[in-house]
DNA sequence: CGTAAACTCTGCAGTCACTACAGAGTCAAG
DNA sequence: CTTGACTCTGTAGTGACTGCAGAGTTTACG
């Protein structure tokens, strides 16, 4: 019966709730080492406070702007170091900017593929359609 | 010794090599049912003709322009089928481009906020580091 | 105090679109 | 006839989760 002592501790659910993260999501980063193994109650249940919400919110925020795990670990551990130096945070960041517009780049050039084709359609129901036939030649 | 008898039978490798496709994506594509099973020879080669190699084509294509693999499957589908109608396609096509300038929208927000945030920094040896506020914030 | 609902625990399977590998068999060239 | 290049199969790994089954625990209500 060692229960919630602390006042602030939070289990699963609430963990979850108070951060916006499924359920299960944190369990998976808890498996994969990005949020550290917390406390149980004598029954085993995971007691989590305060810090690991933070973190927790670190991870879903760095997520958000479609930053990699293995790169989140690494900006996680700058933290942890203590040694972080804004210089290495901001070059990754802005590699990480350059990915993010390759991306759109990619993108771009597909949609206006896309547009194009689209726009040589009928929208008849004849059987030659400009876009199966772009995708065959 | 059924061996290649007919002239422009293919074997996996000149597949690959004519689609510019990754030698095992072609047995992916045959085992999730979007290219037919190719015969074979009496001792278990797969022997592919033009055709495989038009379908395989056009599968490739279609993935450049970012059409999810069960939306080919419609695709080809619709061609197979012979009802074929340019509406349908061109309905299909413009959910596909909505699907794209989502995506571009979304990583466009990302940008943003990671090009804002970067200016911010310093670059400098400091501990402070606008880029892990704002994760942490 | 009893019980039923709501929570939590674990491990594992599934997603998407591949990619890679091991170990065995087959074919072609020298 | 041997060597190297190809092919066969099944299976596991990738990234980042998500979901589920089956068992145990806690909590709220009457």
């Amino acid at each position: 019966m060692a229960t919630k002592r602390t006042p602030g501790s939070l289990k699963r659910a609430e963990l979850a709730n108070r951060s916006g993260c499924n359920i299960e999501t944190i369990r998976y980063y808890e498996k994969i080492g990005m949020l550290p193994d917390p406390p149980r109650t004598a029954s085993g249940y995971r007691l989590y406070d305060q810090k690991h919400l933070a973190r927790l919110r670190f991870i879903l925020r760095a997520r958000e702007l479609g930053f990699p795990i293995e790169e989140i670990r690494g900006l996680l551990g700058l933290v942890d170091g203590g040694t972080q130096t804004c210089a290495e945070v901001k070059a990754r960041t802005e590699r990480h900017l350059e990915d993010v517009r390759a991306r759109i780049a990619d993108l771009k050039r597909i949609e206006r593929v896309l547009a194009q084709t689209a726009k040589q359609c009928s929208g008849d129901e004849v059987p030659d359609c400009p876009v199966l036939e772009a995708l065959a030649s």
